[in-house]
DNA sequence: ACGCTTCTCGATATTTGAAC
DNA sequence: GTTCAAATATCGAGAAGCGT
């Protein structure tokens, strides 16, 4: 099926367009292709990853806004269960869904940026949107995650005068790929009535692991300075933000302007627990 | 100190669809 | 039908924290 016949043309392509010593060096071409045929959506389902675990308010909701790795999540956003535009085999692209992940700056070259990304509904598709905490109010827009993302690398490798691979795996940056937020859009409302998704096995991952992910230095706990940073920007963006009502459980869950403001004020790290957070400090 | 585990990022393979 | 480009999936390296 997948790799056999159709993958020549793409393999030239490759080797072509590789700029590099890796593709070059890795490939035996002359003999036989390197043939790292890597399956499609295999498994999907049947894999099981394993997941922080994130607090809860009493009703089953998860609290809002909640650390996962380098990202924070501020909203989960609704799903469009209707359309099979808004999710496909893996991912569900939940309208209204915000995160804000550190990544460098498309003006400076030295420093790191908040980047605040969201989904907003593009009628017959969802839009992504990428803004840069210092370049508020003029957000990247594209039709795909993929496509959001590689702008900014662009930018932001070009303002560095970095010449290799613009390449980004958007649901990556996005954080679809994560299983923490993965698991967490798959327990939002209608997730189980999108068509084409496969559902997805998790498991909570061990205390000891979570702590190591949190504390990890590129991701893990975001400092104040971070916090107070993740606010202004999601401050700054908030007028462009969607409004987005979803129904959990009989309780509404409004996204909007003021709770964007209001979220922003309260960040907090839903993986440690009080006690962990005691150890966190010390 | 070491091994374990998971993370992100970057590179590359693969698929899909548009253009010719 | 072929070529090309864009989008997306997957892999590997390196980094980091934890427990022993």
């Amino acid at each position: 099926m997948y790799g056999s016949a159709a993958t020549h043309s793409g393999a030239d392509r490759s080797v072509s367009a590789s700029s590099g010593s890796i593709a070059g060096s890795e490939v035996g071409y002359s003999q036989q292709p390197p043939v790292k045929r890597r399956k499609r959506h295999h498994d999907i389902g049947s894999k099981i990853r394993s997941v922080q675990p994130v607090p809860r308010d009493k009703y089953g909701n998860y609290e809002m806004p909640v650390q996962v790795g380098i990202l924070t999540v501020l909203n989960l956003g609704k799903i469009i269960w209707d359309q099979d535009s808004y999710h496909n085999e893996r991912y569900i692209w939940p309208v209204g869904y915000t995160v804000q992940r550190e990544y460098y700056s498309m003006k400076d070259p030295d420093r790191q940026v908040i980047y605040t990304c969201w989904i907003t509904d593009g009628g017959d598709a969802p839009l992504f949107h990428v803004e840069a905490e210092d370049m508020a109010g003029s957000p990247i827009v594209a039709p795909t995650a993929t496509g959001a993302w590689t702008t900014v690398l662009r930018a932001a490798n070009q303002i560095r005068q970095r010449e290799h691979s613009n390449s980004a795996s958007g649901p990556d940056y996005f954080g679809f790929s994560h299983p923490t937020i993965a698991k967490m859009i798959q327990d939002l409302p209608s997730a189980d009535r999108c068509r084409t998704y496969i559902v997805q096995h998790f498991v909570e991952m061990k205390d000891r692991h979570v702590r190591g992910v949190i504390k990890k230095g590129r991701g893990g706990r975001p400092s104040t300075e971070m916090l107070s940073r993740g606010q202004r920007a999601l401050m700054a963006s908030s007028s462009k933000l969607p409004h987005v009502e979803a129904t959990l459980d009989g309780e509404k869950m409004a996204c909007s302007q003021t709770t964007h403001a209001f979220t922003a004020q309260r960040i907090s790290v839903a993986t440690l627990t009080n006690s962990d957070e005691e150890t966190a400090r010390s």
